[in-house]
RNA sequence: GGGUGAUUAGCUCAGUGGUAGAGCGCUUCGUUCACAUCGAAGAUGUCAGCAGUUCGAAUCUGUUAUCACCCA
């Protein structure tokens, strides 16, 4: 054997074997009729590199997913990947740039850059796949998944899939069952990639921002009275005004408001509600006046108590505005710039202007059209826009003045300082911010597609309630019914190109005088083309009453109209547009899909079923329902929670019954890694240094159930030496040139040092096996690391040497079949932590029927432990310990070999030293044995349950020092002792504690009160020699 | 502001009512034939504070403090 473990060589020798083999497929392993164990991979993006997040979890689903395999379960691991839309569109986006490609993606045709995705996926996608292997991640590759798999774009070289068939069959089928819905809504607009993202994907920041305040003038020069009062009612201010006064963080939203709201309660502002005021922005000939109106939403306490409602700007704005039936003025393009589109500001408001005095009515895409921002600020980004209002307001006087307070804190007028300014508030505001773009997202009213969560929701709510899925930790259960309950809709549509195309064609809708309208466009879902055009050609004929014939074009911008154009059919007006033949009927109607694709959290939320060839009548469908999902916690709501809805919807099951969420993984300080703070720490480095093993060993080890997950080299480091520590008990058996048949079964032992080992196996079998079962896979390592070096290095083998080198030829042949067992157990236990040096020690034997991969994994456990050989061992250990720590507190040099001397040894201590005297004299260092009737002067006293040992060192010791050891040791003893009877002194203790808590703590006592009269003996005895 | 969790040895953390543990680090000793990536011995705790429940609390309850994360 090498010195050493070559983990560098030796992994990816033992993978390939593993990988060749098939001994990772679906089944591999499985007993005749076994139930199965399925684990899905929460699928890295496409373009993901594997981190230490990755190689934590991994090593979970692998301890799991190994074990059940040598446990004979039909296991699945499933692996693949997500097509990651943003993210690897950015990615393909960059590698245009660097390739030197001149057009932008925006100046190149849809089909032609979406090509350029899956070359790069092809030549430099799932990168990831290669980088877990390094883990040992024994995954099913063969049936790696991919979340585009089977779309009509993929390339010939792609491998076969369907997973973009059950996309939108679930699509369709939620469509059909009114579960998704297509509307207008306020959604969170990311204006660096052009797309609506969802709640989840939105940062809340605190950063510095302005409040300004500003006076809407009163409609046609009128006033009010305005009293304000203090908490007892006396008046503290009466004025006459003839403005309102409103408080602002974004000025530049103004131009869209509809109303302004105060608190229904608010006195201040009773004599103007119902009254018009005026917004103080624009050419002032065409100033729009807007009501003021009551809601319950404004706070009368925070700024003036009077707020102006911008419904497609604003959230809060957006809910007083649905409920007030106020128009939401959309003033924004997709860049976030202020609109520069539509008929000129003079037109826009004078409509407005009717809208708000109750003369013409008002429908979404009226209001949707009418662009509100005056000339002079067209174009302009928002911020631009933003100091533009301000500036203007305040020349114009109609921002709230307040008396300088630069001037109030100056001791002397300072003339050159201004009496009073404008009234603009420094203030910490939340603003949102993209999770990938990091720029600020705006609210923006847009046409999107919509999952009615609520719909679906109670399903994976009674899942967690009623305890057929559960959450671990538990405290993940409070935050899922939270969550839960209070669910939005959730925007599953995006402005992207890579990804699943919304799979619903547009068609024109039928007036009633039998022509066709580009407003109120009817829709047809269906899963391809071709079905759309049957749905459409059925619908046509209910609504015109003769056939027509169905053609495709492409919208543009999400415009019909705009695509009919350009595609040069027959257009009569922008609202009537057909194809007539010569009786007027019409002969042909276009349809064109929606250009959105879905959001990736929607084709994850398939996942489970999605991998096993759903929909097609795949046998692999039998792994569904999975067991247990292992994620990060932060995707709970992102991926779980939609998975459980799902599933539900889709196939009226849950997806797992256990849900593992850990937290994410921290540097040894507990800080985030982040480049730049230069803390990151990458798996493979560290597999590099010491090895896969000993990163999976440190990951199990850190995992305790909601603990925060600190990863440290140091650590590591120490698994490393944990290994090696194995390896020499190998090299060990190798040195004693024990013989490794491969198929040691367990003996039937007569040695009380073999039965002692067996029954500490039997022991360690069964706590692993609770810690994997519960999840708790730092107790198995824990387990297993004590068993392994502190049982098994520590003292098995020691104590096997005299008998190995002994006479007794029965004994030792027994001795070797054990350790050979004994080993081999650590071998199967282990492997789940650390298959490569368990597989490749696995080896050494002689002959093997199986890999260890798929050896069988023990049912044997605590039967196996011999109480009389238990106890006798560990009164061995404990006086061998006893006897070393006495050597070392009285400077008895390391290598001397000392007689021992023994009074008042019972039966039972005598038989004890009897069958371990050898190894006894071994550990301890121990020449010989004197029973005596009383210890000489000067002499080392340890007392042990069955007999008190003396080692004679007359004239060697100090007997000070001697003393002050005993007397140290009685003072502890003294302390257990006060515990001890304080305890059984007290009858209510006696009374109400269970029976063997009662018997251990009187055993206890009876033992520590026989040391402690030792002790004094052996004190009293060295004061007569002083 | 709301929610969740944490506070245990110098450090990082286990510990699910029975009287305190691991690894690392530290000190001393040791190359005795598996292993110096090692062995032996040792030191170190008002289990954050306060109050309560209990025969008994690191553990359960309340409260305070500090910190972290999530959501507004």
């Amino acid at each position: 054997m090498e010195k050493t473990f070559n983990a560098a060589e030796t992994e990816p020798r033992i993978y390939k074997m593993w990988e060749d083999s098939g001994a990772f497929a679906a089944g591999a392993n499985a007993k005749p009729g076994a139930d199965t164990f399925c684990i899905q991979l929460p699928p890295p993006n496409v373009t993901g590199f594997l981190h230490v997040g990755h190689a934590f979890n991994h090593t979970l689903m692998d301890m799991l997913t190994r074990w059940k395999r040598m446990q004979g379960y039909d296991v699945l691991w499933q692996p693949g990947l997500d097509h990651a839309g943003i993210a690897t569109q950015l990615m393909v986006e960059k590698q245009m740039a660097a390739d030197g490609e001149n057009r932008k993606r925006s100046e190149m045709p849809r089909d032609e850059f979406i090509s350029k995705v899956w070359e790069w996926k092809a030549d430099k996608g799932g990168v990831i796949e290669q980088q877990a292997r390094r883990l040992g991640d024994s995954m099913d590759w063969e049936r790696s998944a991919f979340t585009m798999s089977g779309a009509a774009s993929a390339p010939a070289t792609e491998k076969p899939g369907n997973f973009h068939d059950a996309v939108l069959k679930v699509f369709v089928q939620m469509y059909n069952d009114g579960l998704i819905y297509r509307g207008k809504r306020l959604v969170n607009w990311d204006p660096h990639f052009e797309t609506a993202i969802s709640d989840l994907e939105v940062e809340n920041n605190e950063v510095d921002g302005h409040m300004w305040h500003f006076k809407y003038p009163l409609a046609d020069g009128q006033t009010y009275e305005y009293v304000e009062k203090d908490e007892d009612g006396n008046v503290t201010l009466r004025e006459m005004r003839d403005y309102i006064s409103i408080a602002t963080t974004r000025p530049e939203t103004m131009l869209g408001d509809g109303a302004v709201a105060v608190h229904p309660d608010d006195t201040r502002y009773a004599p103007i509600v119902g009254k018009l005021c005026e917004i103080p922005v624009g050419p002032k000939e065409h100033r729009r006046l807007i009501p003021i109106i009551t809601d319950r939403y404004p706070d009368p306490d925070f700024g003036s108590g009077a707020v102006k409602i911008t419904g497609a700007h604003d959230f809060n704005d957006y809910e007083v505005a649905k409920r007030g039936n106020i128009p939401m003025y959309n003033l924004m393009d997709t860049k976030a710039h202020m609109r520069d589109d539509g008929e000129p500001y003079a037109t826009a408001a004078a409509t407005a202007q009717r809208i708000a005095r109750g003369e013409e009515g008002f429908d979404e895409g009226k209001v949707a059209a009418m662009n509100l921002v005056p000339d002079e600020y067209r174009g302009l980004d928002r911020l631009e826009a933003r100091a533009r209002i301000v500036a203007d307001i305040t020349a114009e006087g109609n921002a709230v003045i307040v008396a300088n307070p630069a001037l109030e804190a100056a001791d002397s007028d300072q003339p050159e300082l201004p009496k009073t300014i404008p009234f603009v508030e420094a203030k910490k505001i939340m603003q949102p911010f993209g999770d990938r773009s990091k720029v600020v997202i705006e609210p923006m009213l847009t046409d999107q597609w919509f999952v009615d969560s609520s719909k679906i929701v109670q399903p994976a709510l009674d899942a967690v309630r009623e305890g057929r899925v559960k959450i671990m930790p538990e405290s993940g259960e409070k935050v899922f019914y939270h969550w839960l309950e209070n669910i939005e809709p959730w925007c599953i549509s995006r402005q992207l190109w890579w990804g699943h195309q919304i799979p619903v064609w547009f068609g024109p809708s039928v007036t009633p005088q039998g022509g066709l309208s580009a407003q109120n466009q009817l829709q047809f879902c269906a899963p391809n083309y071709e079905a759309a055009v049957e749905i459409a050609k059925a619908k046509y004929k209910e609504l015109l009453g003769y056939e027509v014939e169905i053609d495709e074009f492409q919208m543009i911008e999400g415009d019909y109209a705009k695509g009919i154009k350009e595609a040069g059919h027959h257009v009569a007006t922008a609202d009537a547009l057909w194809h007539p033949a010569d009786d007027g009927r019409i002969i042909e109607v276009y349809i064109s899909r929606d250009e959105d694709v879905l959001d990736t959290w929607f084709s994850s939320g398939l996942w489970p079923f999605g991998t096993l060839g759903w929909p097609a009548d795949d046998p692999a469908m039998k792994y569904f329902p999975g067991d247990v999902l292992i994620t990060g916690q932060d995707i709970l709501f992102f991926w779980v929670a939609r998975m459980m809805m799902i599933s539900q919807a889709v196939l009226q099951d849950d997806p797992f019954h256990t849900v593992y969420l850990h937290q994410l993984v921290r540097d040894a300080k507990g800080e985030k890694m982040s480049k730049t703070r230069g803390n990151v720490i990458d798996p493979l480095d560290m597999i590099d240094a010491y090895g896969a093993d000993a990163l999976r060993f440190s990951n199990a080890q850190m995992a305790a159930l909601g603990g925060v997950l600190k990863i440290s080299e140091d650590r590591i480091k120490g698994y490393r030496n944990f290994g090696t520590k194995l390896w020499n008990a190998f090299s060990f058996a190798d040195h004693y040139q024990i013989p490794y048949p491969g198929n040691a079964a367990r003996p039937e032992a007569t040695q009380t040092l073999n039965k002692w080992i067996i029954g500490e196996t039997g022991k360690v079998r069964e706590a692993v096996d609770a810690g994997m079962d519960s999840y708790r896979f730092n107790d198995a390592a824990d387990a297993l690391y004590a068993f392994t070096w502190g049982k098994v290095c520590d003292w098995y083998l020691e104590f096997s040497k005299p008998i190995l080198q002994g006479d007794d030829a029965a004994a030792k042949a027994e001795t070797e079949q054990t350790l050979r067992w004994v080993l081999d157990q650590c071998l199967i236990m282990l492997h789940p932590i650390m298959p490569f040096i368990t597989e490749e020690l696995w080896g050494l034997a002689g002959s093997r029927t199986k890999m260890l991969i798929h050896a069988d994994w023990p049912e044997y456990g605590t039967e196996l432990v011999d109480v009389d050989a238990d106890r006798e061992m560990n009164w061995v250990i404990g006086l061998i310990e006893s006897i070393r720590s006495a050597r070392a507190q009285v400077h008895v040099p390391a290598g001397a070999k000392v007689p021992l001397l023994v009074m008042g040894l019972e039966t039972k201590g005598q038989s004890a030293w009897d069958n371990n005297a050898a190894l006894i004299q071994r550990l301890a260092r121990i020449e010989s044995l004197e029973h005596v009737d009383s210890f000489p002067k000067g002499c080392v006293t340890i007392p042990t349950d069955g007999g008190t040992f003396g080692i004679p060192l007359e004239g060697l010791i100090d007997v000070g020092s001697e003393i002050a050891r005993l007397e140290k040791t009685m003072q502890k003893l003294g302390k257990e002792l006060g515990g001890l009877r304080a305890r059984l002194n007290n009858p209510k203790f006696v009374a109400s504690a269970p029976d063997e808590v009662v018997a251990e703590a009187k055993e206890n006592l009876r033992l520590r009160e026989g040391e402690e009269a030792e002790m004094k003996a052996a004190i009293a005895r060295l004061q007569e020699l002083g």
